[in-house]
DNA sequence: GTGACCATGACGTCGCGTCACAGTAG
DNA sequence: ACTACTGTGACGCGACGTCATGGTCA
């Protein structure tokens, strides 16, 4: 099997994502993003929607959710693409309004640390000015 | 020794900067933070500027730092304010510039986490809306 | 002397980094 | 057949959390 018919090793997949081959493998490990298929020799093959997967969990790293919960919302988010409308569907949207509420949750806390950390910089930066030449 | 007289217990530091007991010791086991006493039966006694320096600690949290960089920028500023004029002080005041353009660096890799957040709160508060009712 | 607080191990967790060693792809 | 790439362990690390067990403080 070829890695040219929409088939990626792991290796352009770290690449084209800008994560390490050593995370992709750990994601798999915990069973984050599983690669759809394998080589004959046993060579992880990853298709499109593999890497698109991935490059979801890349975005949602700064969030800080675990790897658990970031396969819960992987999942979820693929139940509500098939669900059919009903109960259930109403329950897998309650769940995501869930995972919203904790996302802006962790933005706020993100705006803080980052209000946090321009202060600390701009007190060092006085001080540098302090102590001039 | 009673804790009234500026001495205070590891678990009063906890309350007063809302880093935990198990932290505090931690930060002492690496060499960041030794409080200045101990009482006879071996507790553990911060004073104030034990107390501030944990505060500074915390204030650079967000940044990321290393403990060992934050150790070495608490002895950094601790030289400095014991330094004379002289090559010495120079060489401290660049020691401090270098931690200050990697603070700076740091700030701004914050802030692009920050936007990729937003950015992805905001993409499942629309998901949420297509999936509304 | 009786709670509430504290000390010291020591092992557990999470998200990977980093070998070592061997097999695979092209 | 060469060589870059990939596979599977398995141990290491940083910054703590979490017991367990026993001493201390007011």
């Amino acid at each position: 099997m070829s890695a040219a018919d929409g088939h990626l090793h792991i290796g352009a997949v770290a690449e084209r994502t800008g994560l390490s081959i050593r995370t992709i493998r750990h994601y798999e490990d915990v069973g984050l993003i599983v690669p759809s298929a394998r080589s004959d020799g046993g060579f992880r093959l990853y298709v499109t929607s593999d890497v698109d997967r991935l490059a979801v969990v890349k975005r949602m790293k700064p969030l800080g959710f675990s790897l658990d919960e970031m396969r819960d919302l992987l999942d979820l988010l693929d139940a509500l693409g098939r669900a059919q409308d009903g109960p259930e569907r109403r329950l897998l949207r309650d769940r995501l309004a869930a995972f919203h509420h904790s996302a802006q949750e962790r933005v706020r806390r993100l705006r803080d640390e980052l209000a946090t950390a321009e202060g600390f910089a701009e007190q060092i930066g006085a001080l540098l000015v302090t102590h001039e030449r």
